[in-house]
DNA sequence: GGCGATAGTTTTGTGGCGCAACCAACGACG
DNA sequence: CGTCGTTGGTTGCGCCACAAAACTATCGCC
């Protein structure tokens, strides 16, 4: 590279007509995918500002590239009616996710609908990553094998529970599996016949796919913390609808910021990290529970009075609030995302982490403080495959067929 | 708005023709003004990947409209000698800054050149706003007399203490000087002729200085913490070379993050926060000494063995080297920036604090962690100004003289 | 059945870039 | 001291992509 180039590297976006082209079909496609309804070219236009010659053109060009496809029933109204064009459920990517408790593959179109699914709930802590590698590529041809007619898969992300390089070729260690220096896509060539596989870190993956749960749509949140509560606590912040993963792509371990520092001692080599207050294994331990007990079950126990579950929860919530209160200060993201098993326990902790996050944040006064949940239960799987299909909308050029 | 763009406006980002010439202006005023040394046109093209004859043109429009200044004196070498080009001096943009110690003007050109600068150190602690403005507009105008024949000033930055709200021309609430509910641009109007005034936080500012010492010159890290140790503490967090600002603007307030929860009760509502420990006021009054004690002098103490003060700074360190493992962990931001008046106890911190983020820090075994100091001691002016120059070098089109 | 309204296509025009040829000005070398 | 090679910068032409506007198609409504 020219010595300059990397002095002005930031804006070396330089422009070309094909760059405009490239950029307007980009703007088209995502209008197309972002509406939940069938849009006409006319829709596009007036959405996008583009004139519909040119609108017409661009479409053109992504139904030939079998990335959009017209529909045959018309749109009804006053004048001609109107040609709907959806995005195709021939372009397909896979989600995958290994954890403590799921292996799980699912196969998502670019409409954002979930094609196929294959699961299954064995017990990993502490496991052979090869055992469980060759779960995962049951799951990956069983999804695979109900590929539409024509359809193309993209690509496959796998969200694991611990810390992936920046290359998102090799995890580098996930304690709660006991797996460490390991790269996943060699173990599942068979399966993936040339599929491009790309590794994420779970709640990372999850909090994408929450920030946008389909291709090129905008969830409700732009600006949130993602906590991923499983025997372990993980996290994500997620600020103008993008993940922040930072240089080397290692950010999000919301677990193992301090809430006692001095306090219990971690593996992390660190002591009073957040997930020894509200991991799913420092709860049950606390309250007395053997360590395979839910989380669903703690919360249960809670409710039917047995006071050392309910301390746990209510030193977790504390914990929690505490935290992510300061994770607020710092960002400026008001919305939490209680995601992962931790969210069976989100009727009994919300209540204490807004008490909280209302007290300890400084900006309070000027902004309303919001803890949600989310439902996918392997999300990050979710998050994996539309980590690949965002692409396909952010840049269609490269999967046009020829 | 269209009902779709709302759903599309992430990639609402439609290019004409006229996008592609603004384009490609930015890239080629930035490649101007991100090398240290003049560079010809075909230097420029080398950089860029623009072609000499593309380059040509939009230097041409650049000189044209003011922005860009070809030299007299030719760089020499084999083969026909390159006419140097360089930002003009005639742009300027004015930085402000106000916090408890400094008054300060400061007027930059798109060179990052300091052309003027006027300050004076008033105790502003629980002031009147109205005196502190006009002694800000006295020194507003000093350094505008200092305009360079036929210069432009494009804008300016008040950098404040406090927490500015998202559009930048209210201050909600500056604790530290005791003000709130203010719009400073009344204030200065007869001194600003027109000139846009822009508020900011101070360590946000501050932080965009750093990220990028010049107009559209990056500094020497993209992700970093600034830490702005005044009387009490603020930060802002970079990534990708961008200030984090959140969704109201409100990022940044790392002196309340948790370092003890349950531990001293803090003004801002809650308890135990950074601010607390690390803190000047707080510092000084655990070593026994007066509240107007400079950091400086309580340094110089320590070093002669004042055991209050060392015990003060120390502790100081721990809670900082703690908090900032802590975002780090969440961020991935591998760079620890001190500015303002803590800078100047970074000898005595930094040990402490490296020490904290290579135990506490997760990924610590992957990536080096550095602490720096930033020795501008009105960063926040310098950012300021920067803020209205990075426009100039991002957008050059709405800057070119007709 | 005529009319207005809306969807989509076709034609023509314009702006901006790449390409390649050209001119300009220096150093090196015989 | 002149020639040649090298590099900097300009000019003219063609291509590409979008805008504008005219045109066609098809509906609902009166």
């Amino acid at each position: 590279m020219h010595p300059l180039a990397a002095a002005a590297s930031p804006g070396v976006v330089l422009a070309h007509q094909s760059t405009l082209r490239e950029t307007n079909l980009a703007v088209v496609l995502r209008c197309v995918c972002a509406s939940e309804e069938p849009v006409s070219r006319a829709g596009v236009a007036a959405a996008t500002g583009l004139t519909r010659s040119t609108v017409s053109r661009l479409v053109d060009e992504l139904v030939a590239g079998g990335l959009v496809e017209e529909g045959t029933a018309q749109l009804a109204g006053p004048g001609r009616p109107a040609t709907p064009l959806r995005p195709t459920g021939r372009i397909c990517a896979v989600g995958l996710q290994v954890n403590a408790a799921h292996v799980a593959a699912r196969l998502l179109d670019l409409r954002g609908r979930v094609v196929a699914e294959a699961r299954s709930e064995p017990d990993l802590v502490g496991s052979e990553p090869a055992a469980a590698l060759q779960l995962l590529g049951v799951h990956l041809a069983q999804v695979l094998a109900q590929t539409p007619e024509g359809g193309r898969v993209v690509g496959a992300g796998l969200a694991l529970p611990g810390v992936v390089d920046g290359s998102g070729e090799r995890l580098l260690r996930a304690p709660n599996l006991g797996w460490q220096d390991l790269s996943p896509a060699a173990g599942l060539r068979e399966q993936l016949h040339g599929i491009p596989l790309s590794l994420g870190n779970e709640a990372n993956l999850a909090a994408h796919a929450f920030a946008q749960p389909a291709p090129g749509r905008q969830g409700r949140s732009s600006h949130f913390v993602y906590v991923s509560g499983e025997i372990g606590i993980g996290g994500a912040v997620v600020t103008d609808a993008r993940v922040q993963s930072g240089l080397h792509g290692f950010a999000g371990e919301i677990g193992h910021m301090p809430f006692r520092p001095g306090g219990d001692p971690c593996p992390c080599g660190s002591d009073g990290c957040l997930e020894r207050y509200a991991g799913r294994l420092a709860m049950t331990r606390r309250a007395g529970l053997p360590p395979a007990t839910t989380l669903a079950e703690l919360g249960r126990l809670a409710e039917e009075g047995h006071t050392g579950s309910r301390e746990a929860i209510d030193l977790a919530a504390e914990a929690l609030g505490v935290v992510l209160a300061g994770v607020v200060n710092l960002l400026d993201v008001p919305t939490i995302v209680l995601g992962g098993e931790i969210g069976d326990l989100a009727d009994r902790i919300t209540p204490t982490v807004e008490a909280r996050l209302r007290a300890r944040v400084m900006a309070a006064p000027w902004m309303p403080l919001e803890v949600v949940q989310d439902t996918d239960d392997v999300a990050g799987a979710t998050g994996g495959a539309l980590l690949h299909l965002t692409r396909v909308v952010t840049s269609p050029v490269a999967f046009l067929a020829t």
